[in-house]
DNA sequence: CGGCAGCAAACAAACGGTCGTTTGGCGAGC
DNA sequence: GCTCGCCAAACGACCGTTTGTTTGCTGCCG
């Protein structure tokens, strides 16, 4: 007897969603593989989801919440600035490869959500941003950071390092989550921290 | 009498290939749309290309080799390793944004090329991704960086800054391609070098 | 100068196949 | 006995591609 890891059939739609959608892009998927993954016809996944952009949206938004939940914690704990950006770095890299497939999702397919679907996703993506701006703002205030950084810019620099992960990691690698996530934090931060 | 800034009809094609590629995804954007937005029924491309596989190629290896040439050019000027890495991401960065079309398929879309033409453009990847290591690694034994530096580690973060430049940059925006490049030199570089 | 060959470009129509989605029925388990 | 999960079949639309034909030019030859 099989036991499922998931708690209902709809999760383990949306966890195949996640995984083809990534390896093949949300057009590139068609829901007869996704029935084939699962060992239906087509027409049967409709007793679950209501079209196939709802499953897109629900990999999305798993994804954007759980970088939200991870990465705002870490923001929020107890620190300096810098060792809150490093904890956040952390947590980013780690979500990301924890759950590639509907990382890369959030990353690469959200874009081809109706707009209705899609604000939903780049309000989640403002609020992240933000987090990171406001933690670079709030080091430049304490005197870690230099005062002549651009925050906006730092704050892309930052998400960018954390974004492309999925782009190159492959799980057999040599390096873990935790040690790209110290590695680029080392070099970020000592990039913003104020000269000798 | 219209004149063509394209030296023959197929790179027309091309030139809207990018484009639709790049803001719908290959799959998502059909021949039909290229054919409209060409002004022709989609039979008629068929007298200009092989396939449609032949035009994501042909896009993506565009982008491939503009950010190589330009890429090679500035890793190679005269200066310090610092100052040529410098070079190279201004270079980067300009070439991304100027040609954002391409560069998003290079970016995004190569990944659903068949194998034997995917490899063509992983050649080019890679060579492109040696050059900064190796940038880097006379950085170091020129004592400009950090013997500490994880070479591997550092170039990717460099090439994931620059890579990631096209999923947010707008046309419109305030900072300039130069300006982008000079800011993410100005932070990286600081933070490959020998500290105090 | 007239006419005709050669050419590239595009049309018109069709190919077999796949797309996402809907509907009606049916069997097994609470 | 009723609900839930799935099948079987079909829907119209669209997919990438092929084919045969028409169009409008261009240059050459008589």
């Amino acid at each position: 007897m099989a036991i499922s890891v998931h708690s209902s059939r709809r999760d383990e739609l949306v966890a195949q969603a996640a995984r083809l959608f990534s390896e093949r892009g949300y057009h590139g998927a068609s829901m007869q593989d996704l029935a084939e993954a699962l060992g239906l016809l087509r027409g049967s996944l409709y007793a679950h989801i209501g079209s196939k952009e709802d499953l897109l949206f629900d990999v999305a938004n798993q994804g954007a919440v759980r970088f939200l939940e991870r990465g705002l914690a870490a923001a929020a704990e107890a620190g300096t600035p810098p060792e809150r950006l490093r904890a956040f770095l952390g947590a980013h890299v780690e979500t990301a490869i924890e759950h590639l497939d509907a990382g890369t999702v959030f990353m690469n397919e959200w874009r081809y959500l109706s707009p209705a679907l899609r604000t939903k996703i780049q309000d989640k993506r403002d609020l992240y941003e933000s987090t990171v701006r406001d933690l670079l703002t709030e080091g430049q205030r304490s005197g870690h950071f230099r005062a002549d950084l651009d925050v906006s810019l730092a704050a892309r620099l930052v998400l960018s390092a954390g974004n492309w992960v999925y782009a190159w990691y492959k799980p057999d690698k040599e390096l873990s989550p935790q040690e790209i996530g110290r590695g680029y934090a080392d070099m970020l931060i000592r990039g913003f921290e104020e000269g000798p």
